[in-house]
DNA sequence: CAACCCACCTGACTGC
DNA sequence: TGCAGTCAGGTGGGTT
């Protein structure tokens, strides 16, 4: 489900929830989900109270106050989601839902995370571990900032045999950028994703860096894609699937050249494309 | 080291 | 109606 816009619309969704509450109790119906959850270490975090919400790639960041300043690192997997519900304390909490896995309580706030397939994780780190935890080491450059551009994408595809899209899904060099994103950065940049990383020229670099700098920003504008699982902490839908240009839309026409849009498969991903417009 | 392939898990959908 | 096959937004580990 979430890549990058997916999770930043988690992420400005839950904030507000989250800021300024302690946690009063947590909840887990199993030990694990991708990973063992540390649920022991976890269960320190009740009575802390929640200073931020940040995102590093597709993780979920919750930091905590007090003694060693606990962070919960939460990822979505391709199935999870983050709810939040607002809580009447007279009222008792909801029935677990299936495949609802573990859950947060805040004075008002019930968080609630659910993953049918279990690819997602919950992990523990403090302050002064965070950057050395396994998840977040090797991680490469966050596409939304400064010095994500056609420099630093021509700098890294030199020498690289792989396609120019499995270049940009590779997370050890560019992070937050998924299958949904890839497709599409190409489609706006006019590149077809085949095309090996190292062909491509600087100024193709520049352009490609600026797409997928504008399909993240406009996907978090309306709030994620949602086709299957994907929902906000609301649960509710994102809007970007109906601006999507390629993805799913083989057999329908470009909308740029009206070509007829493809699907191919690339590393066992599906990868859309227009063979009229992009080169 | 890089590139590839697979596994992990469940549910939705398709075609017979 | 049922069943088999296919596919799904991620990512780490093993193999070439």
């Amino acid at each position: 489900m979430p890549e990058l816009p997916e999770v930043e619309t988690v992420r400005t969704g839950a904030e507000p929830h989250l800021v300024g509450r302690r946690v009063t109790e947590l909840e887990f119906a199993r030990d694990d989900l991708r990973w063992p959850i540390p649920i022991d270490e976890l269960r320190t975090l009740r009575g802390r109270t929640c200073t931020a919400v940040t995102r590093r790639s597709k993780y979920l960041l919750l930091h905590f106050g007090g003694r060693d300043r606990p962070v919960a690192l939460v990822h979505l997997g391709m199935s999870g989601r983050f709810a939040i519900d607002v809580q009447n304390r007279r009222v008792p909490p909801p029935e677990w839902r299936k495949h609802e896995h573990w859950r947060l309580h805040l004075p008002g706030r019930l968080v609630r995370y659910t993953d049918p397939r279990r690819f997602g994780a919950l992990g523990y780190a403090t302050a002064a571990t965070l950057a050395t935890h396994p998840w977040l080491t090797a991680l490469g450059q966050e596409p939304l900032e400064p010095e994500f551009d056609g420099a630093f994408l021509h700098r890294v595809s030199r020498r690289k045999k792989c396609s120019i899209k499995s270049l940009l899904m590779d997370g050890r060099l560019l992070v937050g950028v998924g299958n949904i994103y890839a497709s599409e950065s190409c489609w706006l940049a006019s590149v077809r994703p085949r095309r090996a990383a190292k062909s491509l020229k600087i100024k193709e670099c520049d352009a490609l860096a600026s797409a997928v700098q504008q399909v993240l920003r406009s996907a978090i504008a309306a709030g994620g894609t949602s086709f299957r699982d994907f929902a906000g902490v609301d649960e509710g839908a994102g809007y970007f699937a109906r601006e999507l240009n390629v993805y799913e839309r083989d057999g329908e026409a470009c909308r740029r050249c009206g070509v007829t849009v493809r699907r191919t498969v690339e590393v066992g991903r599906s990868t859309y494309w227009c063979a009229g417009c992009q080169v």
